[in-house]
DNA sequence: TTGTAAGCGTTATCAG
DNA sequence: CTGATAACGCTTACAA
């Protein structure tokens, strides 16, 4: 294999110099349209590729972008990040990827080998928005930074779901349905969503006047882990709830599985709720009555707003919050309602 | 903002050159623990970041892993593609991710600009296998490279599923229970599973010696487009088949809805089997039989070909395949068992 | 419009 | 063991 062209080989076959090269090939201003088409063939011909590393060196922007998120294999971040991606493509950025699997230390080196590669904007999910380091690589980072759904106390551009608000209504939901004793399965209160979903669902039971013992948590580490073991045990313990909202992931697959190894059946005996509209809530039987985002759409305005600022948007930071809708399908029926039935 | 510190701020601050700076901080050979320590003080003290694309630039490996499917948002992908960046990740890889969303332009595009970032190495999974423009880029390419279950006639290393293998045991399966009429319904014969799935059953039809006209096949370009209406067409047809075997996406969900929306059961009237164990296809009500492959250790198993290549490995292309198995679940029964019943 | 030359930040080579 | 020096491949003043 030989040595790949440099912008020198072309300026030789060209018959140019390499600055007009440069010119001819970016842009294509100062240049005489004779030595631009000279220039473009000799690139052709010898299947020239700038190299980006010198290219990002010399002092352009390196048109990279990173984004960083706990898992893609998580179907909600998966439809993220894959907008996300698709809209920064049809600008010409790269798109690079880090998976920090909930492991704070991964997120801390993934956030400096972004800014070591000088990537031009960050888009981030962190899993912990308070710890100091973490707090501290943000504010270190010159570039545009874009935050996923947390509540980082820095000045910078936010995209969000209205995670209370859709939680809000599940309850409520619920609540007119009869049920008193509901669980909400999500990971945890260290960040966003779960804060948020716990305090919409602490206010519809405030608003409806219940008691809020009947609200119980499992907070959850990580995506798989513990849900069926935990929900299998809430089901079996002293006040088993009557309703489950779960995060639509794998953590309603594990939900599912803790419900039918009770030997329990949905709705009659529990009813559930997915935070998400999965393909697995949609075609569960009973399909599941799900909260909808529009995913595509936040990871597309979260690459909208990097743009903006590529763009030389200086405005103060933007907070974009994306509502939640209740689609209503199957699995939810007043409590009790499998009692007559033998079991 | 201020400049981000260099390696000739962190020499000055530590009262040495920037060479000995530089061979401090990498390996720290050939360098007194003195100045080794006062070096690594100064460059913490400065945050200093060693900037990336000068080290690309100066020849070093970048040490960055291209990757290309044609979307992340498909469980299939997303599973390996975390597996794969988890693996690189730990070596140090920064994981550039792709998604051609099966546009042959973006394809090009992208490996193009992969080999433009000088990227140590590249996983991709092509959409189209023959396309000589495609080749040629695959030829160019003078990093290690790995294919992704696909059969192109370059010598690469390459991972893949036993596709064949597993298309005939879900045949075999079917058969066994009685079925003659069964429709596959798969991204199509352009990329190797399709083919493969196809030639799996049709050698299962050929074994069991029943008329090849009992298989179809509904081959789709994109991911979810029309398998709904496909699907529904052929099961209202004059010889509606009485088994589906399915890739286990979002074509499994539009399978599914297009056999409710026709009024049949799964399995009553039509018996399913799904082409990966997505959570779909283990949560769906009632539990889809499904093929399983370990698509994390298919990930994994990229990144590890890649890292041996970067190794020093200079053995001849290597092809790993893995196997396929039949989970069976409660989706298959014998052909007509609901026809007893009034409908 | 075009060419010359300097420099982006790092590391490898080579003296000392 | 350490420091000067020369690249790496490209862009951009500046000069012609």
């Amino acid at each position: 294999m030989t040595r790949p062209a440099q912008i020198h080989d072309v300026a030789a076959r060209a018959g140019v110099s390499p600055s007009s090269v440069s010119r001819a090939l970016n842009g294509g201003r100062h240049v005489s349209p004779a030595v631009q088409a000279r220039v473009l063939r000799a690139a052709e011909e010898l299947g020239y590729e700038p190299n980006l590393n010198a290219q990002g060196l010399r002092g352009q922007a390196s048109r990279t972008v990173g984004c960083l998120v706990s898992d893609v294999s998580n179907p909600l971040y998966a439809e993220l990040v894959s907008a996300a991606e698709a809209r920064l493509q049809d600008e010409g950025y790269l798109f690079v990827l880090g998976n920090s699997h909930g492991d704070m230390a991964r997120e801390l080196a993934l956030i400096r080998l972004f800014r070591r590669r000088r990537m031009d904007g960050l888009i981030v999910a962190l899993n912990n928005e308070t710890h100091p380091d973490l707090l501290r690589e943000i504010e270190q980072t010159a570039v545009p930074l874009v935050l996923l759904d947390r509540d980082v106390s820095v000045e910078r551009d936010r995209v969000s779901a209205d995670h209370r608000g859709g939680a809000y209504a599940a309850a409520r939901h619920l609540i007119d349905l009869g049920h008193r004793d509901i669980l909400l399965v999500t990971p945890g209160h260290q960040v966003r969503p779960g804060r948020e979903r716990m305090a919409g669902m602490e206010s519809a039971f405030r608003d409806a006047g219940l008691a809020p013992e009947g609200l119980t948590f499992s907070l959850q580490a990580s995506s798989i882990a513990f849900v069926f073991s935990d929900v299998k045990q809430a089901l079996a313990g002293p006040r088993p709830p009557s309703a489950i909202v779960v995060l639509g992931t794998q953590m309603l697959a594990g939900t599912l599985s803790a419900i039918a190894s009770c030997g329990l059946e949905v709705p009659g005996d529990v009813s559930v709720i997915s935070i998400g509209d999965t393909d697995l809530a949609r075609y569960a039987a009973p399909g599941i009555t799900a909260l909808r985002w529009d995913l595509k759409n936040v990871g597309r305005q979260a690459a909208e707003l990097l743009l903006a600022r590529f763009g030389g948007d200086v405005a103060p930071p933007r907070a974009v919050v994306f509502p939640m809708e209740l689609i209503i399908r199957k699995s939810c029926s007043p409590p009790g309602s499998n009692r007559r039935g033998a079991r």
